[in-house]
DNA sequence: CATTTTTTTTGACCTACATCAATTTTATTC
DNA sequence: GAATAAAATTGATGTAGGTCAAAAAAAATG
């Protein structure tokens, strides 16, 4: 299960097997099952959370109670309240299984041991930071200059992997309108084709 | 004008003086005049860009011709095309001065041999990127969460500095709104409080 | 596999915010 | 500092997308 880490992590530095093998034994493997959470409001997320298998969803619950999905993940990618973890304070997000899954779980003291003793170790999470802020930057964009129905196109171009495995509901949300109005998009689409 | 850099680095890392100098001197000052460009469409952003003095305004223009702030920039902040700086191609963005402004400017090969060579100032980069990710983070759920005034209440108390300094037209943009509904809130609370 | 729960769809109606155009106010420039 | 340009305001009107409620479809569960 860890060799879908080593190889993710193998994208961005060059680690002999023994500094692979020492990032890699600061994780620990979970099992999640559907429906369970991982981060809660008000509880301090703990650990960076890399997907090796399933999927989840993570959201806000507003005012109003009406749920905002923040992000989605599936294998290889990274999930958390990101603000909870790096500053180790309370979260604001909700983070749940959409499927049966498998963590790999880093603890907040092991990451910082983990930069402060090796320059490598370091460029990587310089690298995952840069590279998240960047997909942050495009998303915003994106969202910024295109209606409801181009961001729903855009999805679907951008995360086939992903429109398969995560409810509708949640999807209108990461997209920011509402399940009714995605529907209709859907259905649209549809009958144009026939 | 590099001590505001320096005491902007200190907040971060904790360097000797003669590290602090070897940052510094990779750094360029250079002038800009308000309403001059520093970034465009299709030309690749060479360097990060640290304001010292001045006000920066970026944005996209989508199909229809309209404008998006995308970011605002005052002494102590950084701007560029984050997307065509880290990853080296054409940019998508305008970047323009809202004021007489100096900045300080580093050098993508520059910036690439600074992290390689020291493992602190790659903590340095390491840290602006996660803090600038938890901050896009934030906006992104506020946005998603919030109406059009809220939006505008949330920016007049988190950034009370940027508020006289930057036109209503690129703040509409900046909160996902018209110009001339902004106007209409602002109005709306002056009457509120006579 | 029948029952219950969850998710998606559909229709009727509504509203937050956009657009357009004209006017006023505020900056800029010579 | 008068002339001009840029920005902000105001009113009238339009619309993308929301809300509510009920039905249909799909998924979960015993």
């Amino acid at each position: 299960m860890t060799n879908l880490l080593t190889d993710y992590v193998a994208k961005f530095i060059t680690l002999t097997s023994e500094e692979s093998e020492e990032l890699v034994k600061n994780f620990n493997e979970v099992k999640i099952k559907k429906k369970q959470f991982i981060t809660q409001p008000n509880f301090t997320s703990r650990h960076r959370n890399f997907v090796v298998k399933g999927a989840f969803r993570s959201y806000v619950v507003d005012d109003k109670g009406q749920e905002h999905t923040v992000q989605f993940a599936i294998e290889n990618w990274w999930i958390s309240d990101f603000n909870s973890f790096i500053y180790q304070h309370p979260a604001t997000l909700f983070i749940v299984a959409l499927e049966d899954s498998t963590l790999l779980q880093l603890d907040y003291e092991k990451e910082q041991e983990l930069k402060k003793k090796s320059h490598k170790f370091e460029t990587f999470f310089r690298i995952i930071a840069e590279k998240g802020l960047a997909f942050e930057h495009r998303r915003i964009i994106f969202n910024l200059t295109h209606s409801a129905e181009a961001r729903y196109e855009n999805f679907l171009l951008s995360f086939p992997h992903f429109v398969q495995r995560v409810p509708q509901y949640a999807l209108a949300s990461y997209l920011g309108m509402s399940v009714e109005f995605l529907s209709r998009i859907r259905n649209k689409k549809a009958i144009r084709k026939s």
